[in-house]
DNA sequence: GTCTATATTGTGATAGAC
DNA sequence: GTCTATCACAATATAGAC
């Protein structure tokens, strides 16, 4: 243990991190990791025996920069309407902060569906009790029938798919202009909302 | 050109098909490919000089899957509300009848967004045309304000958002359990067509 | 802890016989 | 068109000096 240590190890993570994220377990190179890093293959497999070892590193921390927050926020006792601002604001701001971490999990997650296994114990028993309560708020609220489970695919969905999609959305829709699709953006939160909120409440 | 030169082919696409849209073009490995046809590796080369050229073949392929039918549909002369409905009816029907392929196309486009340049000059031109004139049947239709490229980019999601996901929305609202999952599916048709409608019409 | 050098295996691609 | 054999190089991982 040298003074170093600490400080290695971040850089590390840190190198491997943007690799991953950005080419996937099988894109990323051990090699540029280290490069990106600025030390040398065998120091990586000091800290980190293997490739694997130092991907279950960064995936898992990718993962909990998601969920954890989810759970926290559907669990807050406030209304149901403010809370479903609360969760779109606080997503969309979550994803901003990192807009290439939903592609990056989901695509890992197809992958190897079995990996998610590893990540349950914590998500998969919270989530039960989560949807009764929002179920029945959602019967409280005098909203449309609907249940919980499709409400919450139906908030995640319209949050992540424009940045998972943002290759084939910009173009097409707003062609080379950076700043049209964050424009596009800056107004989803008010609008992912509104139409939610509008999509909940009977006629 | 032998006579078993058409059946080969075909064996070569449907097996890199499938290899490719299961493991990407990183995870893909010629060799399995090549197994999975039957035949060898160099006969691959023989076919498709490249790993690039045969993906280049399996990702225009699965790309053009999708899109003319969406541009197709939203340019129909029907009604916004039936459009609506015929959309996400015909949409999601795809998606079931290739349901990997999302995540295949997206992650692809995600490694290198450069890449739908090629797939473009079709694409781009109607897209602007099919936006303004929806967007004026979004007001004749007296719905509540949206653009255009919002209200579609809401639609798109909220078809894909579930497949693109399953492996992290079944094991945590549905368990282990294939059945409650296609059920879900199975009710989104209906689901997000009420969906989207109500969150159209004004209170 | 950090480096250089190397072992070992994997992988895309081609040569050449049939 | 199809095969076997092989090349050339890339990639993970380790050995061993400092």
């Amino acid at each position: 243990m040298s003074g170093n240590e600490k400080n290695t190890e971040k850089l590390i993570l840190d190198a491997a991190r943007n690799i991953f994220i950005e080419k996937g377990f099988d894109g990323a190179r051990m090699q540029e990791i280290a490069d990106t890093a600025g030390i040398n293959k065998a120091l990586l497999h000091y800290y980190y025996r293997s490739k694997d070892q130092l991907f279950e590193a960064v995936f898992r921390e990718s993962f909990n920069t998601f969920s954890p927050r989810i759970f926290e926020i559907m669990s807050s006792p406030i209304e149901l309407s403010q809370k479903i601002r609360l969760f779109i604001d606080s997503y969309i701001d979550i994803i901003l902060e990192n807009p290439h971490i939903p592609a990056f999990v989901l695509h890992e997650l197809n992958r190897n569906p079995g990996r998610i296994k590893d990540l349950m114990p914590f998500t998969g028993q919270t989530a039960g009790g989560l949807l009764s309560a929002l179920s029945q708020e959602i019967k409280s609220a005098g909203y449309v029938e609907i249940s919980a489970q499709q409400l919450m695919i139906n908030m995640i969905g319209l949050c992540i798919f424009p940045f998972i999609g943002r290759p084939i959305i910009q173009p097409i829709l707003f062609g080379n202009d950076d700043n049209r699709f964050d424009e596009f953006i800056q107004s989803r939160k008010t609008e992912v909302t509104k139409f939610i909120l509008n999509a909940l409440t009977k006629k």
